[in-house]
DNA sequence: GTAGACCAAGCTGTATACAATTTGGCATGA
DNA sequence: TCATGCCAAATTGTATACAGCTTGGTCTAC
């Protein structure tokens, strides 16, 4: 087995819990529980976790271990800051070019996130959330953008788990169709004002209070 | 000692040789080697390796090893069409807040980078081009900002590299001068504009002719 | 009963060992 | 002369060993 693929497994797998909030802010990721629920050695884990940390979605405490990340508002506004001035341009770049094809895309997304949220499917409506922004990015054809945005989104998972309000989720989803629906319009500047709006909700409807986290790190990755 | 500091140090040091061109695109960064050059075991090499690949900076072949990153040119395109993204908001955002001691901070920053270019110091001239930007995400307070962009423009030094043309660095120190002139008369419009001039200019300047790599490890470390 | 010292268990940080794969060169043969 | 196959050396991928630190609890002294 190569390299990359071992190591990137685990880090796509804990990456994934810690976005679908299967493993809550502060949960101490302890190498060898992880090592054994992977079935490596803690080299492995240790590889992974170092992937993590540059991700920003871990922190690592000298000689204490690993810990899910606890974003401070501070870092929430700021990561929102970024995304403002990264979409707000990319979604006119994407108005500029788009596709009857693209729309659907977006379109299909909107609904499955509707879907998501309705049925009150936390894991599938935090990734869902996020896809809608990074499909763009995609879908543009610019890679880089698209990791960076990915990046980002993966931040603002955490983010949102510690200080979004529960109902900002539906208001959200319905950002996002409003959203495509200018930019099926072709309407360059709504789309564009609406996307930071929308940026602008979100980083609005943070408030500070923290939930606790749980430390059953066997059953979030399960 | 704590587990960061000892792989993060080598991490700096092998990102510090690639911005700064002592570490060439496409050269071979040997376990054992690098090991032996920083005086630690390749587990801690094989950690900041694995970070490297993350931050672009290198890839990793299967079995094979890894090696200073070769960006294609349609990857940098890309990282620049990201920059201008950010950068042109960034720089209207910093005009509105601006103060005389931040564009002092500047101003020495662009004499500095003169002064490299006029002396024919490569890695320095390499360093202090990226750091323009990235001291200006520093001075609005955003670390996130601070930090993305260093990334973006790590990967840029790898570019410029690889596809600008020798002449190119003058132009690009000029254009921060001429920004900087209009950041400090308070002209959001005419300093974005410049930016995003600037950032055009630094596309159009890549060609794609590839120099070669040298292998050289231990000197471009030394 | 509380504070502080101390010890054992567990965890992290680093090095080393070993299996598996690649690489480069040499020999062989067309 | 050039292609092919094969073996030794070197390199990567993973596991394990071990030293040092942290943690939690117990025991003692006040």
């Amino acid at each position: 087995m190569d390299s990359s693929t071992a190591t990137r497994s685990i880090v796509d797998a804990l990456t994934k819990a810690i976005v679908e909030h299967r493993l809550h802010p502060g949960t101490k990721l302890a190498e060898q529980k992880l090592a054994d629920h992977f079935g490596v050695s803690r080299t492995l884990i240790r590889q992974a976790l170092f992937q993590l940390v540059q991700k920003r979605l871990i922190r690592m405490e000298p000689a204490r271990g690993a810990f899910v990340a606890t974003p401070s508002s501070d870092e929430a506004r700021q990561v929102l800051a970024v995304r403002r001035m990264v979409e707000v341009e990319m979604t006119r770049s994407f108005v500029r070019n788009v596709t009857p094809a693209q729309i659907k895309v977006l379109k299909d997304l909107v609904a499955e996130e509707k879907a998501a949220i309705s049925r009150g499917d936390v894991p599938d409506r935090a990734h869902l959330q996020g896809r809608f922004h990074v499909r763009m990015a995609e879908l543009m054809g610019n890679d880089v953008l698209a990791q960076l945005l990915n990046e980002l989104i993966s931040r603002c998972a955490l983010i949102t788990l510690m200080y979004q309000s529960a109902h900002a989720a539906q208001e959200s989803a319905q950002d996002h169709s409003e959203i495509l629906k200018a930019i099926a319009a072709k309407d360059e500047d709504l789309a564009a004002k609406l996307m930071c709006e929308h940026l602008r909700h979100v980083e609005e409807g943070l408030s500070l209070d923290r939930k606790m986290p749980s430390n059953n790190i066997a059953m979030a990755l399960a």
